[in-house]
DNA sequence: CGGTGGTTTGAGCCGATTCAAACCTTGTGG
DNA sequence: CCACAAGGTTTGAATCGGCTCAAACCACCG
């Protein structure tokens, strides 16, 4: 269970490449973040808000509830990501924010912000990065609500998990997963009950065995192969000023010349 | 028909004040847009790429092609957004970009982005806001995708584009509407059949009037009702020195203390 | 006029939902 | 250490919303 300084130091360092001055600002606000217990509401949506949240452990979800009494989580976000910070924009919650499990939270309120802004432009490059990715998150989780079937799109959520587990260092073979079935269904816009049938089936062709509190992925490759599934959306490569990784003979296609028809 | 660089202008001044100097900037990239044929694509996905676009004029479409043929819309930018801006974190797109209609587009390369981000701050404020928005509007879709019947979800779409076009000047009674109805189904994870009766039985009603190439709300609130929409996420409230909407008794809720279960 | 791209319609079908009930697990208090 | 509650999981049978596929229709344009 690494530290959870390191994971947030590494997620930032993965967007930008931060000074000791901006590490030195994200450990402090590590060191203030305060314990949540799971399964409770941060904020709910439509809350009047200008406070956004640095979450330093556990998983928490986005999500809105609608009339009906369905829900749509939204996403799902890791140590090291930021939750809420649509509140910068609109000073109301447009979604309800959920922990998952055991949480540490930094509140992060509104002027605050604006001096980090001031004081530290490469946190906020950081950030700006950070909604990038987010935003492919967000894409590839619609591609799968539009046009996936059922089995596609629990497949996807899995691997993507699995994924950003590995990638923060959180998996070690076995990967947490604090989610309940109906949470599954509720991001994969399924119900329960299928949901249940889809993952026996999954289990019934040893692909993967998914326990209460953990998930082992018996044969990614096998349940990637069969979702369509591609992790490229998962890996940004900013352009750091060490990168160098064009080669030579590549065309950017900048600027508006010919185009395909359709 | 307002001048593009009057949307354009309007547009980056929902989310931040601009002095004349960024207003200068901005003005310039307008004025070096190049125009592109209706249904062009921009670039497909997968390409490499560290390119991103101003869309000066016309409507574009951000899209995900599927191995089966599919395809979702990801998302519709209209005037005085930027499209493709994800290259500027994974140097690839994620997505295809399409015209829908004849447009004008202001290609601006990544090094160009480092420079306007060094010299023109309150244009990269406004940047990471219009982000915020965008994502609220993609969060709208996802629910839309995941949880709405499909006479919701195509209701929902008309009247988020009959507001932004609103919003942006760009309507007078009657809403220029590019969109096929294919289109419509790529956005609403639908199939064009399907899209046919729905707007059918709209019609039927007496609530809109899709021409091929207008929309008329012809009754909005109705059909607004009918499907639950709410145009809050359409309306960000930036935080302005001059706001000063904030009614003294309403606290904020920053720091992380007694939270509801569930 | 013929072509092309978009729209409209029908009949049959299937993936996913609904609802209800039984079944497990885990934690809690007696 | 047992018993109960609570929350999550599993399963079945009936149903339905939206899909498929194919064909006709229409308007515009060169």
């Amino acid at each position: 269970m690494p530290d959870p300084m390191d994971l947030v130091a590494r997620r930032f360092s993965r967007f930008a490449d931060l000074p000791d001055h901006d590490l030195d600002r994200l450990a402090a606000l590590v060191g203030r973040a305060e314990p949540v217990e799971a399964r409770r509401m941060v904020f709910a949506e439509g809350r009047r808000c200008r406070t956004m949240y640095l979450l330093v452990e556990g998983w928490v979800a986005e999500h809105r509830l609608l009339a009906d009494g369905g829900r749509q989580i939204l996403r799902l976000r890791l140590p090291g990501e930021m939750a809420g910070v649509e509140c910068m924009a609109y000073g109301v919650s447009l979604h309800g924010v959920q922990t998952l499990t055991r949480c540490r939270l930094a509140a992060i309120a509104a002027d605050e912000f604006t001096v980090l802004r001031r004081d530290h432009p490469r946190i906020v490059d950081a950030l700006f990065l950070m909604g990038l990715f987010e935003r492919a998150v967000s894409s590839e989780w619609a591609v799968s609500l539009g046009r996936r079937p059922a089995w596609s799109r629990i497949a996807h959520l899995l691997l993507e998990l699995a994924e950003r587990c590995t990638l923060s260092g959180m998996a070690a073979g076995a990967i947490p997963f604090p989610l309940t079935q109906q949470d599954v269904a509720d991001c994969t816009g399924l119900t329960i009950g299928y949901v249940n049938r889809v993952l026996r089936d999954m289990r019934g062709r040893g692909m993967v065995d998914l326990q209460p509190h953990e998930l082992v992925l018996r044969d990614a490759d096998a349940l990637a192969r069969h979702a369509g599934f591609r992790a490229r959306y998962l890996h940004p490569a900013p352009d750091r000023p060490a990168a160098a990784d064009r080669d030579g003979a590549d065309r950017d296609g900048a600027g508006v010349t010919a185009f395909a028809r359709c």
